[in-house]
DNA sequence: AAGACAAATGCGACTGATTTGCATTTGCAC
DNA sequence: GTGCAAATGCAAATCAGTCGCATTTGTCTT
């Protein structure tokens, strides 16, 4: 149930399959493939137009179904920033928050222990274990150290 | 701007109506007095049957239109848990932040200075000004202090 | 109190994101 | 290679939410 934590989406999909009877097909290594370049947080929409250039017959559908498909395996998160779609990311790398810049729609990973730590405590005493949690932060660029206020 | 922080919410309907000329119709009157009764978080779906109730003939396309100019008039405010479709709650209330019980679905509500205090300087690290936040903390509930785990 | 008119309602049609049925194709084990 | 379940591509179907439009109804005027 661990995998090497070192391990790329690649090799990570693969034990997977292999695990799961599932199929490698070229789509799927090549959704897979895309992920793994991808540095920022793509739609679906977005990853589709990516495989589409190396395989111009891959389907909305079948990346659809691959998203998911990696989603449900753990491989991928899914996130919900606030816009119409939803927006993925690889499950691999250790957990953060994110940072939405409200102008630009950028966003930035961060992690913070004492966060966390509040998080649980706060979950303790309202006499809950926390399983989970969701943080989004929003925020514009702040001016340098102008005290300028409209 | 400022309405009294203790006016009910049909009253700061009411208000809203005056000002910006909107019409005062028994159906939205009907949508702000279920909304005002309703103790939880409420669908769109759910407001709509508890309307029905009082009014057979409402129609679903007119709460989400009311339920829609609430939220933009801040009157209530929109969340989404997690599920499919979107939440709502008053939004008179002072600030504060939801423990969603994965088992039952419960929304608790929690405010706690510390965790705004502290996104506030993650943010400002991040050289950010934060100017808003989700958060969520998903929870089963704790088991008293016997360490039974399977 | 009656009239004028913009605003609102109810209905069904329409989005836009995501899912699914189905005929066809294709990995993978033997 | 064969067999067959699994996967693909396409189009049709869902699902929450929105919108056009003809009709109704608050609100303001007189």
């Amino acid at each position: 149930m661990d995998r090497p934590p070192d391990a790329d989406l690649m090799t990570e999909f693969e034990a997977v399959c292999a695990e799961s009877g599932l199929h490698l097909t070229p789509q799927r290594r090549l959704v897979v493939r895309v992920l793994a370049e991808a540095a920022d947080h793509p739609t679906i929409d977005e990853v589709h137009a990516r495989a589409l250039a190396l395989d111009p017959n891959i389907s909305i559908a079948t990346v659809y179904r691959t998203m998911r498909l990696l989603d449900e395996a753990g491989i991928i998160d899914r996130h919900d920033f606030g816009g119409t779609k939803a927006r993925y990311e690889q499950a691999s790398k250790a957990h953060h928050d994110h940072l939405i810049n409200v102008d630009t729609g950028e966003v930035i990973e961060f992690s913070d222990p004492a966060l966390e730590e509040l998080q649980h405590r706060i979950a303790e005493r309202l006499g809950y274990r926390l399983e989970g949690h969701r943080l989004e932060l929003f925020g514009v660029v702040a001016k340098e150290r102008a005290a300028r206020r409209e």
